[in-house]
DNA sequence: CAGTTAAATAACCAAATGGTAAAATAAATT
DNA sequence: AATTTATTTTACCATTTGGTTATTTAACTG
């Protein structure tokens, strides 16, 4: 049962190791072994870790030696910000900033038409 | 185990069941029959589905004669959203829209200096 | 009070999740 | 060729998850 890629993306982040990892790789590029360093757990449960993240498109991975770099794959949180435009009236509450998204959103229109 | 607010919150995300009952919340408060007419799903099955979206603190319930009226609760979706913001760099590629960013994030600090 | 409607609980099940230890693989080094 | 380093795979385990049916609880209605 292939889960959508909201839930997928979803449940990749609802594992505090993971979101870790994900904010460890905004730095750049790391080896598996650099990942799992921060951690109290085994290699292969950093593994596993980045299998999901991997499944779920957050991470991408190379080959350089017997190493296997880690890189942050940006795109699916793009789709959870888009997804969260629905429910930003409910939370900015202040009318400057519902303005503020607003002329965000048309300037986004346009940012669409030209590409 | 308790698990953190973050981690309950995409957790509670990472089902499609759920982010429709939530969608459907956005437009005014509904029972659980009301919220469970569109699925093929048993009532227990829905009533499950509700109080994982309680628990994350993202469903309100309040009691009006024998129904358990259901309200949206946005907070943790903001608390989403400011994660969200460390990543931001990555996917908001156009530097119009970076601008907007930094922007907003200056209107925000000045909001909640008024507040 | 008897019956109906709304919802929750209990008991159960299969599959997924998050971890482990031990073994296997891949590439570099000696 | 043997050894070391980096990582993955396998086999296993306990817990959680998402669903079911059957039973209860709560509140209204005739």
């Amino acid at each position: 049962m292939p889960a959508d890629q909201l839930s997928s993306t979803f449940a990749a982040l609802s594992d505090p190791t993971r979101r870790a990892i994900l904010a460890s790789l905004t730095t750049g590029e790391k080896t598996v072994s650099d990942l799992a360093e921060p951690f109290e757990m085994t290699m292969p449960a950093i593994t596993k870790h980045l299998k999901v993240l991997e499944k779920a498109n957050l991470v991408e991975r190379s080959r350089k030696a017997q190493y296997r770099p880690c890189k942050l794959q940006p795109e699916p949180l793009k789709a959870i910000d888009e997804w969260m435009d629905q429910y930003r009236r409910f939370f900015e509450e202040s009318f400057d900033r519902l303005d503020d998204y607003l002329k965000q959103i048309q300037a986004k229109e346009k940012d669409d038409d030209n590409s």
